[in-house]
DNA sequence: TATTGTTATACTCTATAACTATA
DNA sequence: TATAGTTATAGAGTATAACAATA
């Protein structure tokens, strides 16, 4: 036998993700509609973003997702988009003033959801275990951007 | 300042859980439908849920989910389900033969899969990723199970 | 009265393809 | 020809409520 845990790590993975969910759609209750839009809002507060596509591969999903997402916020005057004069294609989105706050105000509650989600681990681990998941996206999304790359050299090649 | 890491836990939460999700999902083409019903066959393979109440809790899933995604085992020849002599309302869910052959070929390759999916991690940082997520997986369920109880104990005062 | 499982239903999430406009 | 963004759409995921059978 190899198995040092219980669990597959895809039953931890969507265990704790969609607790994760439950818990911030209702921090969240109110104010924004889906706990996405507040990790996008997150993204954009976080400012190293440039455009919709930016945040896209950031979070993981799918580029047309990010048009309702974006679509949502600014209807609630959250973000503004505004056009990249070096590159009239792609949109910048930053936070409002209200933006600003709401979002400041969500950050505190989702901070205290996240500390709830990982109560069954001291908070050295706590720690340990942000920043191993930290490497772990960071690694999964520069692998999608390089494949992303390959696929478009690909491409080249045979043109 | 207090934020150690980059990422809010959602953001790689839900980054490494919709790559673990894509990727289980080419892993398994053609043999089963989706990427949840494998962590289904994987529960159940491990034989220690006896019915599917206690398959949707250890998945973080609702009972409603179970009984498609069971439906859909059972209709490939992959599982089985049988009344609890013990108490007629449940039903016991076992792995036919079959069911047994298909699980190992997919457990062989959704270990592929995980690896590749922490592949920026060290092994040493891979093992003590899977344990924290793995302990911290089991506290929510833990209190999910607890705030059900206290949810049917506050019922109880009030009846 | 509560629980297991099922069904029906509605809403959200996600991905694909087709499109416009830029580069 | 490729990319940023949008739109439309369909399929999968998720949760709620109502129900039957059983405890």
């Amino acid at each position: 036998m190899s198995s040092v845990t219980e669990r597959d790590l895809g039953s931890s993975l969507g265990t704790l993700f969609r607790a994760y969910l439950r818990e911030v759609d209702l921090a969240i209750s109110g104010t924004l509609g889906t706990p996405r839009a507040y990790l996008v809002l997150a993204v954009v507060a976080g400012g190293d973003c440039a455009n919709q596509a930016a945040i896209a591969t950031r979070l993981g999903l799918d580029r047309t997702a990010l048009t309702h997402l974006v679509d949502d916020l600014e209807a609630r005057g959250l973000v503004e988009r505004s056009p990249d004069p070096a590159d009239r294609r792609s949109r910048r989105v930053a936070l409002t003033e209200r933006g600003t706050r709401i979002h400041a105000e969500l950050a505190r509650r989702v901070t205290l959801v996240e500390r709830r989600l990982l109560g069954g681990l001291s908070p050295s681990e706590d720690t340990e275990l942000r920043q191993l998941l930290d490497r772990a996206a960071m690694a999964v999304e520069q692998r999608r951007l390089d494949d992303a790359c390959a696929i478009a050299d690909d491409l080249e090649v045979l043109a």
